[in-house]
DNA sequence: CTTGAAATGGACAGCGT
DNA sequence: ACGCTGTCCATTTCAAG
């Protein structure tokens, strides 16, 4: 008998197949490009057009793909600054002021972390002067003891989420 | 007399007018969802449909809009847990071999920055032990002499770039 | 999941401002 | 130079097998 059911997994809408290789296939070049035809994918996955729209409308609604979005340039919007801000708190970080610093269009990305400082903060802004502004917002949130800002110079890589995972990574032997 | 030409600033394709006001709104709303139609878009910005057709054919070609992707979620397709590592090196830390870390679906990003480290790599594993795999390669590299990494523990924002500046970030006095 | 049909939206040309 | 109107065609989307 299966000790684990598809059940045990779901989500707000339907249940969640384990994402078969097409999926994972179909995904794999929508995170790359996301305006080619149904009627392309279909030839790249050995599959009809209609299918591969049902397969991502399921994808959609399921959460596994969150939205299409245009990739913009951040130096050719006018935010050529790129840093991480690592803040320090006294007590709990996560305030519903340091959570409304997302209102702030610079700030793209707001995460907890474990390590030796509490949230780790992207930003892209116009210039150093805007940097130094949103810094000073940052102090003015109760609680903030510190902030290390680590500005990028140059960005080798820069990508969302993809939909492919190396193998190898957990069997790999850590022992030399 | 104008003391700067437009002339001054060019790109590949032909030449960059700063973004107006309905460049930026049309860039701010692609870049929240690109499955919407063009005449829509053009009912929010009160254009016709076919000039905002061609508002964004000159924003993809001259860079812009770098391209337009599926955002999945990173739980989903069976890779949980994000972090950052921070990696130091002995000399030039932006080797070949480091720079080949991106064959890697795991890596998101890689930057090189200013401050206590001298580079960022932004990763998202299936498991802890993936994790570990991932700097077990990292250590293969040479010349690395250390790395620090920060585990996410929530993600409160993760959004790519926005259109938009915040005016006042710039003009702020931050004597106190 | 496939084949076939209907409707929607995208892409292009020409015109006018 | 830029945007609008009208047209054709590709693509999406639905229904049936």
């Amino acid at each position: 008998m299966a000790v684990a059911k598809t059940e045990d997994v779901r989500k707000s809408n339907g249940m969640i197949r384990p994402l078969d290789d097409l999926d994972r296939k179909i995904l794999g070049t929508l995170s790359r490009d996301a305006t080619q035809s149904y009627a392309s994918i279909s030839r790249e996955v050995g599959l009809s057009a209609p299918a591969v729209h049902e397969r991502v409308k399921r994808l959609r609604s399921s959460g596994v793909i969150k939205s299409t979005v245009a990739q913009l340039d951040g130096a050719a919007v006018g935010k050529p600054l790129l840093g991480f801000i690592h803040v320090d708190t006294t007590g709990w970080g996560k305030t519903r002021a340091m959570l409304a610093l997302e209102d702030r269009p610079e700030v793209e990305e707001i995460h907890g972390v474990t390590g030796d400082t509490c949230l780790i903060i992207k930003v892209r802004v116009a210039s150093p002067l805007a940097l130094e502004g949103l810094l000073a917002q940052i102090y003015d949130v109760e609680g903030v003891r510190g902030t290390r800002t680590f500005v990028s110079l140059s960005t080798h890589l820069e990508r969302s989420v993809q939909a492919e995972i190396s193998d190898d990574l957990e069997s790999r032997s850590v022992i030399k």
